[in-house]
RNA sequence: GGAGAGAUACUCAAGUGGCCAACGAGGGCAGACUGUAAAUCUGCUGACUAACGUCUACGAAGGUUCGAAUCCUUCUCUCUCCA
């Protein structure tokens, strides 16, 4: 057992010396430890900050662990309150398990099945019933729950805290009693979440977890974390094309910190390749490395070097992308302003947009940049728009049959 | 239960009868420069329109007015203090 391969990319073990004496005393007893990760299940597709998670999940799974992915459908309808200066709009029920499905979908490109167990929430506290959580409720106060930082901030601020919110670290803790969980995973900010979990297995006779907080990943952005809702977030469902165009936009200070955070390379290479950028690699090549392997690791191996390639091909070699969408457009009798069409093909949202676009300098037909609003494209033909750098169609242009 | 304050675009925030499609900042988009970098500079950032202009939008619904984000009424939501 590789105790560094688990505490790789760590932010906090609580505590730590438990953990190693728990792992060495499982691995010559034959024991699985069983490991704990919940999430909410409020968005429909996972992304690259939740995989600092999985990946210690699967390190774990390697050392002979049992990973339990512990889907919130229960606790996802309350909306965990972290990190929010507002109160979350509950889900329904409805829709969590709609999200919680594409979920079981995505883990598995990064956890292994076979040392997975799949867990919702609602099964135990479905059951809780009024008693239970008056009971639950019964093991912490006001005070230490006003000791959490979003908390107290909000009530400082002004802001709404609803009651259903203090019940959220409650019942995340107890799932931990009703999974009887040996550790705890979660980002820095589940910190006093999976404390609450410590303190209450105790209250219920039980041991007490490990906890083990990995470093929330900054967005592509490089300063608010990745989330859906920011829209600066990898999806493990982007395309690979997009999963490498989204990396190779990143600043090169943020690169390094992707490099830390979510590259399975050996931390010795890292630091060869930040040696060799500061004597004089282009840092864009060793993005390019680190897009690869990310692209490869979602959609297998031979998606690595293609997409570097085209990436290649397209941006550095002003190529045209593959795969450029491809539009029928039927024009009406009285025609069609340039703008309307880009706003047919799916490039600008309104003709206004459009207009500004071109006023801008942004559209381009058939790679001819285009400064004419008034400019008509003739019907019975196809054309290459192009909007900025990255929206392209295909458009094959109608005329409407009288 | 009582008293007071507040709700403005993606976010923060100015505006207290016409000059308001709404100052400013952030964010976003585009252009220049580049490595699709980052940083910087410039422009744009409700819809329809070639344009004049029209429509929709300042928590919701009514009302006053030639004219309302701005005044009045009711409602919804939030915060503060007192109980």
């Amino acid at each position: 057992m590789n105790i560094e391969e688990i505490e790789r990319g760590t932010e906090e073990i609580i505590p730590q010396a438990e953990l190693r004496a728990r792992l060495e005393k499982a691995a010559s007893s034959g024991q699985r430890l069983r490991i704990k990760a919940g999430f909410d299940p409020t968005a429909k597709d996972l992304h690259l900050g939740h995989t600092l998670l999985l990946n210690r999940l699967r390190a774990f799974q390697e050392a002979g662990h049992e990973a339990i992915f512990l889907i919130g459908d229960f606790t996802g309808m309350i909306g965990d309150p972290t990190g929010k200066n507002e109160t979350r709009k509950p889900l329904t029920r409805e829709q969590v398990e709609e999200n919680a499905l594409t979920y079981k979908e995505q883990v598995f490109k990064i956890l292994d099945p076979a040392r997975t167990t799949i867990e919702f929430n609602s099964r135990w506290l479905d059951t809780l019933g009024t008693e239970g959580i008056l009971k639950l409720a019964a093991q912490h106060t006001v005070a230490r729950m006003m000791e959490r930082d979003d908390f107290s901030r909000r009530f400082r601020d002004n802001q709404p805290i609803a009651i259903h919110e203090f019940l959220y670290p409650l019942l995340q803790g107890y799932d931990s009693v009703a999974l009887k969980a040996d550790v705890e995973l979660g980002g820095t900010d589940q910190k006093f979440n999976l404390l609450v979990g410590r303190q209450l297995q105790q209250s219920y006779g039980q041991r007490p977890q490990c906890i083990m907080t990995v470093p929330i990943l900054e967005g592509l952005d490089g300063v608010q974390k990745m989330s859906k809702s920011l829209g600066n977030y990898v999806s493990l469902n982007d395309s690979p094309a997009d999963m490498l165009g989204k990396i190779m936009s990143i600043s090169d200070t943020l690169m390094w910190r992707y490099y830390d955070l979510l590259s399975f390379r050996p931390l010795q290479e890292i630091a060869e390749l930040r040696r060799a950028v500061a004597e004089g690699a282009n840092p864009r090549d060793i993005k390019l490395t680190l897009g690869e392997e990310i692209v490869a690791r979602f959609h297998g191996t031979a998606a690595g070097p293609a997409a570097r390639a085209a990436f290649i091909a397209q941006f550095a070699q002003g190529q045209l992308p593959e795969n450029i969408p491809e539009v029928v457009i039927t024009v009406p009798e009285a025609g069609l302003s340039l703008a309307a069409l880009l706003k047919e093909a799916g490039l600008v949202g309104s003709n206004g947009e459009g207009n500004r676009m071109i006023d801008q300098k942004a559209v381009r037909v058939d790679q001819q940049r285009v400064e004419d609003r008034a400019l008509a494209l003739r019907p019975g033909a196809t054309y290459l728009l192009q909007v900025g750098s990255r929206r392209y169609a295909r458009a094959t242009i109608n005329a409407a049959k009288g």
